[in-house]
DNA sequence: CTGAAAGCGCTAACAT
DNA sequence: ATGTTAGCGCTTTCAG
């Protein structure tokens, strides 16, 4: 057929530039489609004349290969997938109420940037330094299911963050679509996942309140509903059990906002020595709701988190917390997506990453 | 052909499972892949009971659509891009220096999150409320062309932050796609984009060192090189001028490092009252220098910075700045996009938001 | 309301 | 070393 107007007749009619496509460039350089594309898919086995004149043809044409097409013939979309849960609801029934953070730099800090942006950072890092690129999808409670199916349709691999989907949605996609999970042993077994040493981390904390402290009556703040919790939780009590000291029977109950506060009312006349917080977060919360009280922290008591957000070097007193090493955890769980890609068979794998205990003001400890 | 085998002979041959796709999902529900294609597009032009066989035999296949055969066949990948630069480079030659950022929690609160990580935060709000799914790119000067091209083929639309391309690259791909900067101002005119006022809030700055401190020698911190920093330098001296105080030749260069040191030394015997720097990255790395050669701040010498990064509000003394609306601007960046999306005839368009200050221990204020 | 069929732009055999 | 060609999985007229 005539090459000026190839394969879809653009460019070259009306004003209306369409966007240039492989037939475009082929034409412009005198060659064939399969040569371009060999030119920059395979440069070497192009003739170097050839290659150069396929190169000015797309560079004169503004030529920009389509991922859409590539991905469909390739098999392969060259983009990695992370799959969080949304800051805010996106549900336009609940609408966006937290809208006014902006106005207060300070409150900001408290929502942003939280543990798992830590975690995407470092995914983004090593997606990148792979050439791969990055998909983002942030999922609310009542669009899961929809998000995940979309993103999972656009990429080649997903990591998916402890929280953002059910445990059936994860392994129904995860049958179907190499999927790493962040922080939810759960799963372990079924589905590869790096996580982080609950366990260490907690009793590091509990022994420095007991070791540098001399605490004896703590209570455990937090949900025990997934397994990081339950770890932290379990470990909360045998840490105590084994300095013989007592363990509440049951954790306080928080809600589920953002800024959390405790939901079981504090009681100001019988506080324990210590509120071992199940992450930074809550215990933000909890610093909030005793200050509410004219409760002074650390003095009459100590609150600990877990994490080690940046809220929590910002909060006063400096909250003292066992460190997760977020960002390298983003960038394991990358990896881990790439072994899997480049060796199928292989069985589920699992990492796991020290918790560290990072001291400061609201354990009682002297500031720094 | 026998549907069993359907244009791809997958599913039933073999052990193994190949990806289900339109054609499995048609024969399993018995019906055409256009119907099948309907039910989750134009449901509504579907019968009930069709749409409802349909959508049970995707699910029991675990059908996940391709993204890139519905970005072929419709035109569009219903995804935006974000292009920024890489916090670090991933340049092979220049290797990955900054890896023990990790082992200090404090340090890394330093380069993270930086400005364009807030607004990265309000681009992908903005995007999932719109149903969108966001794409990563991040640029080093070594392969920002490529990483350009790469993402323009992947998107609908790419908010581009200043300083991840250069203006030529970014006119380029302009006249292919739509595109809105954030934060440049030099291609006010010929590019959509969404910026700070920058005279405001350095103005804010400098007249609350005249007025409340009184202070009179100032020096800028910055290398001026771009237009944000210019008009900053530029208002800078007019404030100072309209004050009828002096203002200085020249700003004080700086390095490029993420924690920049000035390159022109400080003179410990020659201090001025106040160092107003371009940013607040430039401040941190200006209070390190000073606290390196044991001068007090604020005591002998403000400090002010612009932007309002989490780590200027972590710094001790804390950083005075002007507070850009970053997320915000991120996803105000996104709207803009989709403006032009509907309406591609539209003339090019620009939006400046206030810059706020924040007062706080470097200028000299006492200690909320 | 549903089916048939024509591409979307590219990759990768397979030919030459 | 380069050209020809057959799909990749889906959307979307156009018929029926």
């Amino acid at each position: 057929m005539d090459p000026g107007l190839a394969h879809n007749g653009q460019m070259s009619r009306g004003g209306v530039t369409r966007k240039p496509t492989v037939y475009d460039v082929a034409a412009r350089a005198g060659v064939s489609i399969a040569t371009v594309s060999f030119t920059f898919r395979q440069p070497a086995r192009v003739k170097e004349p050839t290659r150069l004149a396929v190169e000015a043809a797309a560079k004169e044409l503004g030529y920009i290969p389509s991922a859409s097409a590539r991905g469909l013939a390739g098999g392969r979309t060259g983009a990695l997938g992370l799959l969080t849960r949304a800051y805010r609801p996106t549900d336009p029934v609940l609408g966006d109420s937290a809208g006014s953070a902006e106005d207060d730099p300070n409150a900001d800090c408290r929502l942003f940037p939280l543990y798992f942006d830590e975690i995407g950072r470092g995914v983004e890092e090593e997606c990148w330094r792979r050439g791969y690129a990055v998909m983002l999808a942030g999922a609310t409670n009542s669009n899961s299911e929809a998000v995940l199916t979309d993103i999972a349709g656009r990429v080649d691999g997903l990591v998916i963050l402890s929280g953002a989907v059910s445990d059936h949605e994860l392994e129904r996609i995860a049958e179907r679509l190499r999927v790493v999970v962040v922080s939810d042993p759960d799963l372990a077994g079924s589905v590869p996942h790096v996580a982080v040493d609950n366990a260490g981390g907690m009793r590091a904390v509990v022994e420095h309140l007991v070791e540098a402290h001399r605490l004896r009556r703590m209570a455990f703040v937090g949900a025990v509903d997934d397994s990081d919790r339950r770890e932290r939780y379990a470990t909360f009590r045998s840490t105590l059990h084994d300095a013989g000291l007592p363990a509440p029977d049951r954790p306080i109950a928080i809600t589920v906002d953002p800024r959390a506060r405790p939901r079981d009312p504090i009681d100001r006349d019988a506080l324990p020595e210590a509120f071992v917080c199940e992450n930074d977060e809550v215990a933000l919360g909890v610093m909030d709701a005793l200050r509410d009280l004219g409760v002074n922290v650390p003095g009459e008591v100590a609150v600990t988190g877990f994490d080690g957000i940046v809220a929590g070097r910002l909060a006063t007193p400096r909250l003292t917390t066992a460190r997760q090493p977020l960002t390298r955890m983003g960038a394991e769980a990358v990896s881990l997506l790439f072994d899997r890609i480049e060796h199928p068979q292989e069985p589920t794998v699992a990492r796991y990453f020290p918790a560290r205990l990072v001291v400061r003001e609201c354990c009682g400890c002297p500031a720094a």
